[in-house]
This record gives structure tokens, C-alpha cells and sequence, in this order.
DNA sequence: CGTTTGATTGACACGAGTCAACACCAGTGG
DNA sequence: CCACTGGTGTTGACTCGTGTCAATCAAACG
């Protein structure tokens, strides 16, 4: 199944029919190379796009140079369900590593969800957990030490990895290098690799070939003080 | 008129029917004393809450205490449009000084949502700029110096005090203490003492009795590297 | 092969946190 | 009227987490 019905399933209930329907909505397929930006700052996109292998990311950069990356979209998420009532988009949207992304025409989306309301809810129930990831990051950035930042992300990964059956063993695809980590954890790469070595060293991950290992999710999860509440799981696909 | 009228005029064109409903459906109201939490982490609200006087704040909180405050609400702001979606809701939502708040339950929101296109994208604009503030909080936390971001912070609400016409000749209510300011901010309560008082000693702002006064917002907003961009204005009611 | 990109290491600097003391109120109650 | 209080703001001294700069190493690649 497509990691995007997978899902989307997780935030409503959805019949046979509402799953075909995402299916032709989502049949349009393009390969994207490594670091190539599907969505700059100021574009007005006319279609969406979903995430079917790889990892995307959303940034911001200051005049300087610097670069945040305020978000990562795993096989399953959307990148921008609802960015036609803004009109311009205030950030850019890259591919970290090669990624398969679905190109869902604006009318598709519209009739999407006006013929299955509860493909709309789920929709809708994915942006809101976005959200709450967001405040989640923020929290993190604003009161974790570096090592409970990345610890947490990792953590979080390990859960919307396994939401989509990619995280086997508590293993997955981690194509990050560390630069790009330490844009998403606010630190410099010098830091972002010590801190990883330090996570290496209580034998808490093996990060290896851009393959991310748990070995010991509770304890990593109690170093970061995760707590999954806010990726509204409710243990329907939890382990 | 009414600043939550104010602000949602500012994401879609409202005709006078829109704008009857819309205070119809506000026309509950409550006192709220300083401090005082109005949603709960895990809560399940019944009632959508509106902003029509003082600010209010989302907060998160770790284990051992650390508060980070990831959104504040100012008139004109809704805090809720959308939890019914979720269940129960991952973060707590507090005023800060005493404020005014209109209660608007559930029914209500469905009535207005439903017979009011025009109100129901307006509040969806609303939630989105919230959550492009989000992303930009998390710019700021990640990249931002401690003053960048205390400027930026100020800057932001200038604008967004200015979009519901509170904020006469750059000055506007700020009821904040240091030790909120410094959990806005992720910094400790000294730390922002002293940022603050960097920002006073250039001669960029004025804070007293709880009434920021900004004297020269270009050049707050070249120390911040403050782009408005992502609050999705428009010039309709800049300055 | 050289070239490039990413990972790693060390030395050092600096921004921000911590701890502790003190000042300055606005209430409050004796 | 005045001590006493608790909350807030302010200051100094010191520590420590992270950033910066620069060199080196390893692997990928044309």
C-alpha cells in the first residue's frame, strides 16, 4: 500500500472507496534527486505534493546565510495540503536525499475532499499533528540541551517511521548528513557530530550507510523526555 | 468593532451579514484573571476561545519544570479553532495579564463555519499564519542571537497589535514579566534582563508599566532581520 | 589518480546559564 | 504609620555549553 493511504488512515476511518479515491488522486509520480528544492520561498504552487520514499524537508534561511530546517516529511506526508489560501509560501521545500514525490493537481484535491469527507479529516488530522510538531521542536529548541534534541528527533522519527511500516527493528532510512541534522537541531555540524558521537558512545544508536539503528528506544526516549503525545498516535500502530 | 472582526476581515473580504454572525457567535463573554489557565494539557475543550482584550499564551512544559512558550495570543486571536479534530490537546493555554475572552461553543462554530464560507476561510487563514509564526519562532530560536530574537519577537507584535489597531505611534500593551518574556524566548530569566536592557541602552524601545514603546521600528527590524512576509499581511493595514 | 564532499578532531572564544545578593516596589497586616 | 512580605527587576562573578576556525582524514567520484 501506498505510505500515503497508510497514513492518512491513521487520523480517520477509511472505506475501500475513500482509498481508491486517494489512490488515482495520488497516481502522478516524479523522482526527485538529492537536495532538489520542489517549492521556493515567495512560489505560488499549483499542485501538492506528497512524500512516497525519501525524506523532504521545509527551511527558512536569514539574509546571512544561515538555514532552519522547520520541518521533515517522511514516506506519507504531505508537503503542502493547504497553501493555496495563503498564497505565497514563506518557505522552501527540498528532497534530502533522492525522493519518490506524488503531484496532486489543486482540482484533484478539491474534489478529494469534497466527495470524502473523511479523507478531508484525515487531511486535516495530518496538518494538525504537523502543527503539534512544530511546537513540539519548538519546546525542544527553546529547553533541550543538544543531546536531548537529537535524541528526540530521533525518537520521533523511530514513531512516524513505524506509523508507515519503515521501521523494521526500530531501523530506518536516515539520509541526513550532518550538516542538515545540525539545521534541524539549531547546532553547528562541528557540535551536531559530537553529539552524535556521544549518543554512539552510551551505545544508544549505530548511525552507519545512512541507516539510523535504536538499539535501546527507552532509554532514548527517557535521555530526550519523550513523550509521543503529540503525534495524536493514539496506540493504533504503536509497539 | 470587535478585534476578533478585525483580524478575520484581514484573511478573507467579509460582508455585513458575515460580520453580524461572527459577533453574534462572540457574544459570550468572560473575565479571566492574570495567569490563569484556560485549557489543560489533555484537556478536552467544548468551547473555542477569542481573544478580546490582554494576551494570552500556549505553553509546554518538561518533566523537571523548564516552560517554553510557543505561541502568544493577542485581540483578535482565536486559540482553539481546531482541537475538536485532535481529541484531547498537547499543550495548556494560559492568559498572561487579565484579559477578556469570548467563549464560542461548539455549535456555533459548526453554524458559522458552515453558513459562512468567507468566516470559515478567514479562520483557516487565521490558523495558517499561526502556524507560518510557528515555523518562524523556530527560525528565530534556531539561528537568532538572543537580542535578534527579543527584537523580532517586538517587531512581530508591533504589526500584529497594529492589525487590530492597538498599537498608536508604535506602543502597545505589554503586560509580560521578564521571567514570561525570558520562556517566549528559551532564555533564562537574566539573560533576557540583560538583552533587554541592551535593547533600551541602543535606544530601540521603551518598557515601563507594562507599555512597549518601539522609536525606531526599521531599525529593530534590520537588528532582527525581521521580515514580514510570513504573517501574510498584504498591506492592508500596514504602516 | 586528483578533486570533492562529508566526517572527525583539537584549540580556543564567547554567548548564555547559574547562583547569589540586593533593590524596588505594592500589598498586607499589625 | 510602619514593619513585613512576596514578586519582580537588576547586578556581579563564575561556569559551561556551543560556536568558530582550521587541520586532517575517509570515502565517493569523475
Amino acid at each position: 500500500v501506498s505510505p500515503l493511504i497508510r497514513k492518512l488512515e491513521c487520523g480517520a476511518p477509511l472505506s475501500d472507496l475513500d482509498r481508491a479515491a486517494i489512490a488515482r488522486a495520488v497516481a502522478d509520480r516524479r523522482q526527485a534527486g538529492p537536495r532538489e528544492d520542489l517549492i521556493r520561498q515567495g512560489d505560488r504552487p499549483h499542485a501538492m505534493h506528497g512524500v512516497l520514499s525519501g525524506i523532504a524537508c521545509r527551511y527558512k534561511t536569514l539574509p546571512e546565510g544561515e538555514r532552519q530546517i522547520v520541518g521533515l516529511m517522511v514516506p506519507g506526508d504531505f508537503c503542502d495540503v493547504h497553501f493555496h489560501i495563503l498564497g505565497t509560501v514563506d518557505h522552501s521545500i527540498a528532497t534530502i536525499g533522492a525522493c519518490e514525490i506524488a503531484l496532486v493537481p489543486r482540482h484533484a484535491i478539491d474534489r478529494l475532499i469534497s466527495e470524502h469527507p473523511s479523507v478531508a479529516r484525515a487531511m486535516w488530522w495530518a496538518s494538525l499533528v504537523d502543527e503539534a510538531t512544530l511546537r513540539e521542536w519548538l519546546l525542544s529548541m527553546g529547553q533541550r540541551s543538544a543531546i536531548q534534541r537529537m535524541a528526540h528527533l530521533f525518537c520521533e522519527l523511530r514513531l512516524r517511521m513505524k506509523l508507515v511500516g519503515l521501521a523494521e527493528d526500530d531501523t530506518f532510512d536516515f539520509p541526513l548528513t550532518q550538516a542538515e541534522l545540525s539545521d534541524v537541531l539549531g547546532l553547528s555540524s562541528v557540535h551536531a557530530n559530537r553529539t552524535l558521537q556521544e549518543l554512539r558512545g552510551a551505545d544508544l544508536i549505530t548511525l552507519r550507510n545512512n541507516r539510523l539503528q535504536i538499539h535501546d528506544p527507552a532509554a532514548l526516549q527517557e535521555l530526550a523526555e519523550f513523550d509521543p503525545a503529540y503525534l495524536h498516535l493514539e496506540s493504533r500502530q504503536l509497539a
